[in-house]
DNA sequence: CTGTATCCTTAGGGATACTG
DNA sequence: CAGTATCCCTAAGGATACAG
């Protein structure tokens, strides 16, 4: 278990129930997709992200993944100004719950698309990925969703 | 892909944000989590379920789970009146999903539980756990939540 | 450009009355 | 008991102005 991050005011024990509670909205898991399979890691990136999330959601999403511990902030190396976010462990410890829901919309939902070379490593080699969602090796450049 | 069930005004084509459409809302999966896991088949069985939901919202979500064709809804049996509510394979195909999303709850967030049995065939027999699954064998008998 | 704060609208959903 | 319909309220979130 190794000391849970959050105390969550839950509706009930269930596992389910509780991970829902985190995750269950509609921006969370579109930003750990950023993390976890893009290079996108800066603010504005998270912005460009095509389905068109609005700043105050943003800043509020970043933060929630923080106290949740998905999330660390740092300071960008370069501009004084800027911050990098990447996945904690914690954050990449949901790469199979993501390739699971990625896979089953791909077979199951119309218009679902899931570029070509993570769909093969989804199914051909998630050891591989899942070694270069630890080394933040982005597989997508820039955007997903087309 | 073998004809999807329900074209949806998605946001993006990504695989990702389309399944978050159909699932990414506070009931959707805590009734499939109950009828994949659990005996539960009936209107009220689903109430029962602790975490509240009120009739309007459930007889709106199973509808919405007919539409998207997870869910089928038989005459019962015996009862006239009532109605007997089973996954169809699209939604049973949703187990390594609702698997992953409970593992990582269990792992990562505070007063979390699995039931034992179901976490063992979790763990150690999934190839088990989803045979039951198909075959309708409820690994948990009523509750989940404690 | 990275956020934050404010305003305002809307959809989700709770309570409840009601029908068969 | 199964399910629907209505009312109402709150919280999620969009638009936007603003601050560092």
């Amino acid at each position: 278990m190794s000391e849970p991050p959050y105390k969550h005011e839950a509706r009930s024990g269930c596992a389910l129930a509780n991970g829902l509670e985190i995750l269950g909205d509609r921006w969370t898991i579109l930003l750990i997709r950023d993390l976890m399979f893009t290079n996108k890691e800066e603010f504005g990136h998270f912005m460009q992200s095509g389905e068109g999330i609005s700043t105050n959601i943003l800043t509020d999403r970043l933060n929630r993944l923080q106290q949740y511990k998905l999330v660390n902030k740092l300071a960008h190396p370069s501009h004084g100004k800027k911050y990098i976010y990447e996945l904690t462990e914690r954050g990449q410890a949901l790469a199979p719950l993501l390739i699971e829901l990625a896979l089953w919309a791909h077979h199951h939902v119309t218009d679902t698309l899931i570029p070509d070379k993570l769909y093969q490593m989804m199914i051909n080699d998630k050891a591989g990925l899942y070694e270069r969602v630890r080394n933040k090796e982005p597989i997508v450049i820039i955007d997903l969703k087309k």
